[in-house]
DNA sequence: CTGAAAGCGCTTACAG
DNA sequence: CTGAAAGCGCTTACAG
């Protein structure tokens, strides 16, 4: 069913004028006089003119699209992180006249190695990869001739420019204030082989244990979930420390129930802090002490490089950082104070 | 930056044929032998061709999107529930050759009545609306001259057709579950003027109780939200029902935290339902008996109804109703037991 | 300031 | 079975 549009020539007719003016007027080119160019507006408005793009974008040999890839995997986990990124990066897409595509990698496709149909279909100019993806896919996704980017991971040796955000600072900052607090027994909680992103936090609070002196105990690393990412039950160490450092807030606020029932009190007893400040941060009793990822940040710094190598062709920017900050709530206890009112 | 792209007629160009043969073959249209089909397939791959849709776009008049709001507003409540069913309305319309864009209606474009860009570009042949919409808007986007549909929500008099999950049978169900366990003490908590589901979700609760002769007490009709949406503190009545019905499983949980500081437990000394089976069922301790809407039909019978929308350019198919069921789980406790083993 | 011509990459309807 | 021609709706480069 083919609906009667209103075109530019349809516009043009009724003003008795060429469609290269209209075309002119509407784009505010130069060309026309101030006159006819509203005018002309006005008659495209009367008329419930709406501009083809898919007729520009043919001429230009673009699509105005990007495509934002989400491996489902990912999105299982932390909706609302991805959904949120999501919504920032097609904000400030549209201030450069471009829409987003939102397509969901299932594991199937990942496994088969099934690059998106809108990448055949040439829908998009360029892709952002949102979410850690299997090595395989990397090497699958690099064959993609556009320009591509990784957001909110990247891996070693892969030709695609990446944007993620400073895990390993930013688990550094937590660990010290910690340290700061009197905390010097200090466990890790997380499969540090698992994703980069865990690796990093695990290495930003081995940084921190390292600068304050503090022995890294392999006891004190506890694992949370297999290689596939999948959650196991966690065990808690025989000798126990005085805070618990989790890789993420869902991991946390488990631990928190595993301890409540073992009788120990947080963070009365025992500090536990989490990373991501996701629902489970607040959903969490008591409320985490945690790491916020600006996603603003992550999403605008996403485009604009994502755009400099769509208009310029520019080559590689490497591996972009983005800034988190701490959110101070309920889960640690300091013990400078504690022993101070002993 | 216009990348060289390989073009049909490139490939024609190279097999010494026309763009014409090229364009049937791919097309596994009619007209050419099964030899000369297979030798272009074949160098089509070779040379990495990729079909340009927008080119097709253009010849049908179609842009073989379709559009995927989610009011901004909805988003932050339940993102996990959005995203599913956005996965779901995408890999539907993948069997249809069509793609979606997913956008997020923010709360000032919502006020401001401003329609996505998407479609003053022409960059959806239609539109899916995931999450209720405030009546003026409503207004708007019914001057689209583009099909649309309401998903999960709708409203009385908009001539627009709507899919929504069965909130009134699921509702009706799940108390008279309650019912037959015995319980005849049962509020109701959710603010029945701020959302057309809740509203529904009332209404299937009080049919339970008329169909039980159990009457409706005004005091047991608890608020949860302020009519922005904003959820606000629960005050439990002074008499207590032996279970509360709860518009969702947020508030199903929040309730509980607040009975458990009253010294209430749940179920023992109180049952509690949630709807949605969302995250909060699971988080909530003990887990939530509550309902689940069936998010892979709700979205198949979306993009069934839009497709016939597009390609038949169908009438009104009114509004349509999805099933859901029960999942049992911990937070009920059932009086007939009790009082047998009394 | 205004417009005729050509072209973006496909597909459709028709002719051979 | 194969292909020349026309057209989708816009924009660009050029001419007047």
């Amino acid at each position: 069913m083919k609906k009667e549009q209103v075109t530019m020539r349809d516009i043009a007719g009724r003003l008795g004028i060429s469609t290269v003016t209209v075309s002119k007027a509407l784009n505010d080119k130069e060309g026309v006089s101030e006159e006819l160019k509203a005018r002309i507006k006005e008659t495209a408005k009367e008329m419930g003119y709406r501009l083809n793009l898919a007729a520009r974008a043919m001429k230009d040999g673009l699509s105005y699209n990007i495509g934002v890839i989400i491996p489902e995997q990912f999105t299982n986990v932390n909706h609302a992180f991805y959904l949120r990124v999501y919504q920032h990066i097609a904000s400030r897409l549209e201030a450069y006249g471009y829409s987003s595509i939102l397509h969901i990698l299932t594991i199937e496709d990942e496994e088969a190695l099934n690059l998106p149909r809108i990448y055949y279909e040439k829908k998009a100019d360029g892709i952002i990869i949102l979410g850690q993806i299997k090595p395989a896919y990397i090497e699958a996704v690099q064959q993609m001739t556009i320009p591509k980017l990784f957001l909110d991971f990247y891996q070693e040796g892969a030709q695609v420019d990446s944007i993620v955000t400073d895990n390993f600072y930013g688990s550094y900052e937590l660990v010290s204030y910690l340290i700061r607090e009197g905390h010097r027994q200090l466990a890790f909680v997380g499969n540090i082989h698992a994703t980069s992103s865990i690796q990093d936090r695990f290495l930003g609070y081995y940084k921190s244990l390292l600068e304050h002196r503090i022995p890294l105990d392999p006891d004190w690393i506890i694992k949370d979930r297999d290689e596939q990412g999948i959650l196991i039950d966690l065990e808690l160490p025989t000798r126990m420390p005085t805070a618990f450092v989790c890789n993420c807030d869902q991991v946390a606020r488990a631990l928190i129930e595993k301890l409540k029932k073992e009788g120990i009190q947080v963070p009365a007893d025992c500090s536990v802090v989490g990373y991501d400040n996701d629902i489970f941060a607040t959903v969490s009793e008591p409320q985490l002490t945690t790491v916020e990822v600006d996603m603003e940040m992550l999403a605008g710094a996403a485009v604009k490089t994502m755009m400099k190598k769509i208009s310029r062709g520019e080559a590689s920017t490497g591996r972009t950082v983005v800034q988190g900050r701490i959110i101070y709530r309920d889960s640690v206890k300091s013990l400078t104070q504690a022993q101070s009112t002993d």
